[in-house]
RNA sequence: GGUGAAGUAGCUCAGUGGUAGAGCAGUGGAAUCAUAAUCCAUUGGUCGGGGGUUCAAAUCCCUCCUUCACUACCA
């Protein structure tokens, strides 16, 4: 029976490329899903598009001096160059800002409205930093002052570079703007909008228990939610960019960029619907209750799309249907074969990016490989070298060469036509039951989301085919018994009508292919060919390897590009100058501070913590106890007997309950503490002045 | 320290109460239709440690250790 299928990935973030990570975890699995569906004779839609407002794309705008759009239309045309390099497949990509959806700031309003009418929506005003100079409200990362704890005069504006202490920015000191650089901000009250998430547990959570069917990570990561009791979350910001709040008194406010993200899916479905010149379509999509809306994301998008987006759509009190399934996936590390701990991480530069890939190489390898090992239920560690031999192994080893020595073999032997069976033994009986059982195995799967166990099977299914010719023999039975050599052939040559059908949607292009190496003039559009037979009697066209070995070389090169690139971000780090202060202090405020050199005596861990060192240092008078974060850069050994200075007459505090005497200076790189040593020999004690 | 996830063969991973698995890598063989692609055989594991429940535990319970992700500790 054909079903309806609405199915989303999370909307990639128009600040920035895509990477393989991105593709394992929401985009491939979604494509393939698609396909399969489409395939089985559902009526699939799939949908998505760029996520293009709030502010990490405002502060990249900034720094390059350009509009937030120019950021927006650069990675909008990146990402979608990206998906399409990689068969990933849309019915439509849109955009939420008014770029690319001219439906989208409507929707997000009527959702608002929507909400408020329903009374979901309270609001409050509290004060927030307004600069005069520019004359808006600051977001935190905005702002810089004097942090409440340590008095560091750069302290961000709601966690402090330098202490790590975290706050609201109302607790800041002597606030500035980041922007203008001299703005003064002052305290002004301004209103806000919040959605009441504690009003819709009740409901949610109904919703969520019957969700049986789920994976377990995502039900788990809810109820922990509801656990901790669901609170009221601000939907709305101070900020240009982004959806106006549709009433009166919200000038110059925004949605929040999460709110109104989701909403991107239906607005990219009604572009889509008025496409198809029936505008509106996407409500069969939407708010027909026979229509299951699937959701792909990353594990990170759990709360979003299991508690608030729902909330969102409960909230609407109209035919809103609610997900039927938000199959989330867990991460992709990239790891270098032979060398430790290399785990994914942006910031690191560790990282494979889809557009460097797709240079180098086709796009089914990626497909294949990251099928075979989607992160379903565990992370997973991608590595050059293993991409490599499973694509050589199993795709060229396995399943390519199955193909080509059966057409070849069919080509040369029984004139390009695929023999008529005839009075098969019971070894090609076995083999063809075996094939209908894979069948039912793999469609299953596939339905099940589980995506790694159907393409391994499809393997095995190759490795059975292989098998089965090897033991018949054929080239030997061409000469001495024709009947059983075409049996062979016959039997063979189903294996490869259901390998190529049962995988085309995870690698299309090389399946289609073969597809019309296998005699059809027209691509794969139906599953239906699963229960027929590939007609004896067929003509094949001459065949040719679809898939071409991968050489050590290229795979050799991409481990240095990672290696370089992890390697350059590690050793050179970027160090964003901090502006001089501009606030002057006096001789005697300097003088105050009594910094001498310390020599370390004795370091070591504090014990269930990451980044402590509990230190004993000489400082001359005395040895002093000092508990230090530098246990992330610095082991206790490297430590023992350097000389360093010390801010001796700092009052002490505790940490961890352990009282400290002083601060160890240390030059600051991104985060990074470095500590200093004195040119010539030093005693302690010495004043530093 | 809190929360969550994980620890199974050299590597990447399956396996949720019933004789420890797959692929790759390693070793030995066979075959020559096929892009040297295949096939057969074989080495390799006190399933992180310890305790418990059970006729039976990788699997359930307790505890400890380690790793990862968020988070806390940075005077």
């Amino acid at each position: 029976m054909s079903c309806k299928y609405t199915i989303t990935s999370g909307l990639p973030y128009a600040n920035g490329p895509l990477h393989i990570g991105h593709i394992a975890g929401a985009y491939l699995p979604a494509d393939i899903y698609t396909r399969v569906r489409k395939l089985s004779g559902d009526d699939a839609i799939y949908i998505c598009g760029t996520d293009e407002y709030g502010v990490p794309i405002t502060i990249t705008a900034e720094k390059e001096d350009v509009s937030p759009r120019v950021i927006v239309k650069r990675y909008h045309q990146e990402i979608k160059e990206g998906f399409k390099n990689l068969n990933i497949q849309f019915d439509n990509f849109s955009g939420t800002s008014n770029l690319h959806n001219k439906h989208h700031a409507a929707l997000a309003r009527e959702f608002f409205t929507e909400l408020k009418k329903n009374d979901y929506i309270s609001s409050k005003i509290d004060d927030q930093l307004h600069c005069k100079e520019c004359d808006r409200f600051l977001a935190d990362r905005y702002v810089e002052g004097t942090c409440p704890k340590c008095g560091n005069d750069e302290a961000r504006g709601d966690e402090c570079s330098v202490c790590n202490a975290q706050y609201t920015v109302m607790e800041l000191g002597s606030p500035k703007c980041k922007l203008c650089s001299n703005g003064t901000l002052s305290k002004v009250p301004t209103k806000h909008w919040y959605l009441k998430l504690d009003v819709l547990q009740a409901k949610l959570e109904e919703w969520i228990d019957s969700k049986d069917y789920w994976k377990e990570n995502v039900v788990n990561f809810v109820k922990g939610w509801f656990k901790d009791g669901l609170r009221e979350r601000a939907i709305t910001r101070d900020l240009h960019w982004g959806v106006p709040v549709p009433l009166n008194d919200a000038a110059g406010k925004v949605l929040y960029v999460w709110f109104d993200a989701p909403i991107g899916y239906i607005s990219s479905t009604i572009e889509w619907a008025e496409k198809q010149g029936d505008k509106d379509k996407w409500k069969e999509y939407w708010q027909n209750p026979d229509a299951k809306i699937v959701h792909f994301i990353g594990k990170d998008n759990i709360p979003f799309h299991s508690i608030i987006w729902p909330a969102m759509l409960i909230g609407q009190k109209k035919d809103y249907q609610l997900p039927w399934h938000i199959p989330a996936n867990e991460y992709l590390n990239i790891g270098i074969d032979g060398e430790e701990g290399a785990k994914a991480s942006t910031s690191k530069g560790n990282v494979v990016w889809v557009n460097d890939y797709c240079k180098h190489f086709a796009a089914d390898y990626l497909r294949y490989y990251l099928a075979l090992n989607a992160p379903e239920k565990s992370d997973f560690t991608f590595t050059w070298k293993d991409l490599q031999a499973r694509c050589n192994n199993e795709l060229l080893g396995v399943l390519g060469n199955l193909a080509n020595r059966v057409l070849k073999f069919i080509g040369s032997n029984f004139e390009g036509v695929i023999p008529t069976p005839e009075d098969l033994d019971a070894r090609d009986n076995e083999v063809l039951e075996k094939i209908q059982h894979s069948v039912a195995k793999v469609t299953k799967s596939y339905d099940n989301f589980e995506v790694r166990q159907a393409v391994a099977e499809v393997v095995n299914l190759g490795r059975v085919g292989n098998q089965y010719f090897d033991e018949k023999a054929p080239w030997k039975t061409a000469k001495s018994d024709r009947k059983v050599c075409g049996n062979t052939l016959y039997v063979t040559a189903q294996l490869v009508h259901k390998i190529v059908l049962l995988l085309t949607p995870v690698i299309p292009e090389s399946c289609d292919k073969l597809w019309k190496q296998l005699g059809y003039e027209n691509g794969i559009s139906s599953w239906d060919e699963l229960q027929k037979d590939l007609p004896a009697g067929q003509k094949i066209h001459k065949p040719q390897g679809v898939f071409s070995k991968i050489e050590d070389k290229v795979i050799q090169q991409m481990e240095e590009n990672l290696r370089n690139a992890s390697q350059t971000e590690q050793e050179q780090p970027k160090v964003e100058l901090v502006p001089l202060k501009e606030d002057k202090i006096s001789y005697d405020q300097f003088s105050a501070l009594d910094i001498r050199m310390g020599k370390v005596l004795e370091a070591e861990k504090v014990a269930k913590t990451k980044k402590l060192l509990h230190l004993k240092v000489d400082i001359g008078h005395e040895v002093r106890q000092i508990i230090a974060g530098l246990a992330e850069h610095y082991t206790p050994e490297e430590l023992i007997g350097k000389t360093v200075p010390v801010l001796v007459n700092l009052e002490p505090a505790k940490i961890r309950g352990l009282v400290s005497e002083g601060m160890v200076l240390c030059a600051d790189i991104d985060g990074q503490a470095i500590t200093l040593h004195p040119g010539k020999k030093v005693c302690p004690g010495a004043t530093v002045r």
